[in-house]
DNA sequence: GGAAACTAGTTTCATATGATACGAGTTCGC
DNA sequence: GCGAACTCGTATCATATGAAACTAGTTTCC
């Protein structure tokens, strides 16, 4: 493969790890992943995945594990682990899949939809502090590059799982 | 903690998974990760934390494990590892330090640099890939908005190992 | 000069992750 | 109907990660 950076590559042809997009994507996400992983573990005992599960049931009412994986963008292990985990503290409920026995429907019960209120707060605050400083066009572009790039890394990878957008 | 999310948060108080920054993040982070993790490996049977050390060494020359640390971000222990493996396969070679004896010199040998220079063009071709159909200004806006986010994310945490730009 | 406090790097351990194999249920094709 | 092919979720395994203990060497300070 003939290398030939495109437009927008760091500065011609040399390669500087720290100029390196991925390399720094990956150091900013782990920066930030860390720091919300911590705040939600110490406070309230949830890894990252059980707290993304409680977002999206809260958002979505009843979900099945399946198009909860397809909503979080985890793994089905992950998933089920972190469904585990609810469960036993009782903050997410199964209930019988009507059409397919081989399905749960999985929901927050009281306590979680609790939970969820009031971790929500918190986590736009975190948010809120992340992006203090930036303008809103900024976010915004921000987020929409992330897409983007999400988005090529699928292709690339052959994956169909990513935004087309 | 009163909640009180400032300038640019989403949309107003309401936290939808989707729109969540720190997910965002990682989402793309993961998914172009992945891709660039599966690439090294499968041509080149290297792991990211190798390949950082490639990187690192050629452009910095002879750098004790500890500067190794400062200069990609990763775990001692990471780093320990990756280097073991490398020295396994010849592609680094230690040396006495002068000053210190608990510390060793890295330095790549030459079919350390040889395969540095071998992938080099791959790794920047893929960022190219990814950043294709991006202007070149927002690519640029795109590595500072991740480094303040990085930032931000270091501060919060307490931690001074972050860059205060 | 030598004990106490410290630092570089490794080892050990406990946990997290995802690929793979599996068990149970479903659908398709005949 | 009933077996083959498939899908949902779980269990198993092999690997990756980082926290904490440890070893060996260094600095400090009396």
């Amino acid at each position: 493969m003939k290398p030939e950076p495109a437009s927008g590559a760091a500065d011609e042809g040399e390669l500087k790890l720290d100029a390196y997009l991925p390399y720094r994507l990956s150091v900013a996400s782990n920066a930030v992943s860390g720091l919300i992983a911590r705040a939600y573990q110490d406070r309230f005992g949830l890894t990252v995945p059980q707290w993304r599960l409680i977002c999206v049931l809260a958002e979505d009412g009843g979900l099945t594990q399946g198009q909860l994986v397809a909503r979080t963008v985890m793994d089905k292990v992950t998933v089920s682990r972190a469904a585990q985990g609810l469960l036993n503290r009782h903050l997410v409920a199964r209930s019988e899949h009507q059409a397919d026995g081989r399905s749960h429907v999985l929901a927050l019960t009281p306590e979680g939809s609790g939970l969820h209120a009031e971790i929500a707060p918190l986590a736009l605050a975190y948010e809120a502090a992340l992006i203090s400083g930036l303008a809103p066009e900024e976010v915004a572009l921000l987020k929409r590059l992330l897409t983007r790039l999400q988005s090529a890394a699928g292709q690339l990878s052959g994956d169909p799982g990513s935004p087309t957008v």
